[in-house]
DNA sequence: TCCCCGTTTCCTGATT
DNA sequence: GAATCAGGAAACGGGG
């Protein structure tokens, strides 16, 4: 398979992608997109899994688009893959929405990152980021590599009664993506970094994505935050009174300060 | 096999 | 009316 880099349909799609070149904050036009977001290895044929799922948040974030509309398990591959897809290809795996995500794949194939010199060719993902990724198979490989990090500190194991330092709980997953905000944009954000108060933005895509991890498709922020009140008893979370999709670590939560990190 | 833990699923009712 | 919150109850899967 291959994409053709020009058609008559992209002509006809730069009614959609004009109109998000006019949003009035220029870091989310198109032109701003691919370097804010991929300083470094803005060829989408080098990303991981992982940064495929980045774009594919940041392109639904950016048109708004409702995560559950879109089938993640259709993205589960790697950058050269996601280039090697056709326009029916994107079509048959996002439904209407696959012409925006066909669009902006070919912006960034075509954006002028052809024209880098040959040392840049070499360059390697994995280099963009501080952390390893030991298995690029999984999108999540990098959060639970920097759990890794925090539980080397002699008191930063989740819990007393966590089997797991690797960090399989969903609190962990949780925090993780806040302590890593860059790689999953968009979808919770502290909203008072000391006291660890922090908001779901994107509900469902955080749901789709703890599915996703624990391969279960049939995930929903409905039983996702069931799973966050229990944590109320064992004081890892504490309730925020009055606010949605707010909530709090508690006293048993670790990790999460940045005096911790 | 049993038990425990950490969810997952389903539910009802309340609140925003 | 829809989305979210709260929490009870039962079930499930993994690990010890």
């Amino acid at each position: 398979m291959s994409v053709i880099p020009s058609t008559p349909l992209d002509s006809q799609l730069t009614t959609s992608w004009g109109l998000m070149n006019s949003y009035a904050d220029g870091s989310l036009a198109m032109s701003g997109y691919s370097s804010r977001l991929w300083p470094h290895d803005s060829q989408p044929q080098f990303w991981s899994k992982y940064q495929v799922w980045e774009w594919l948040q940041q392109v639904m974030d950016i048109h708004q688009i409702d995560a559950s509309s879109i089938p993640f398990q259709n993205f589960d591959m790697d950058g050269q893959q996601l280039c090697s897809l056709n326009y029916q290809d994107f079509i048959h795996a996002a439904g209407s929405a696959g012409h925006i995500l066909f669009h902006s794949i070919t912006e960034l194939k075509w954006s002028g990152n052809y024209h880098m010199d040959i040392g840049q060719l070499e360059f390697k993902p994995e280099l963009d980021f501080p952390c390893v990724f030991p298995d690029v198979s999984d999108p999540l490989g990098d959060i639970y590599d920097m759990t890794s990090v925090h539980n080397m500190a002699p008191d930063a194991s989740p819990t007393p009664s966590s089997p797991d330092p690797r960090g399989t709980h969903l609190w962990e997953f949780i925090r993780d993506i806040l302590l890593n905000p860059e790689r999953n944009p968009g979808l919770i954000k502290w909203e008072d970094r000391t006291e660890g108060v922090f908001r779901f933005l994107k509900s469902e895509a955080v749901a789709q994505l703890w599915g996703k991890k624990k391969n279960n498709s049939s995930m929903t922020y409905e039983k996702l935050s069931r799973a966050m009140r229990y944590y109320y008893k064992r004081e890892i979370l504490e309730r925020v009174d009055g606010r949605r999709l707010v909530y709090k670590f508690g006293r048993n939560a670790r990790g999460w300060r940045e005096s911790e990190k």
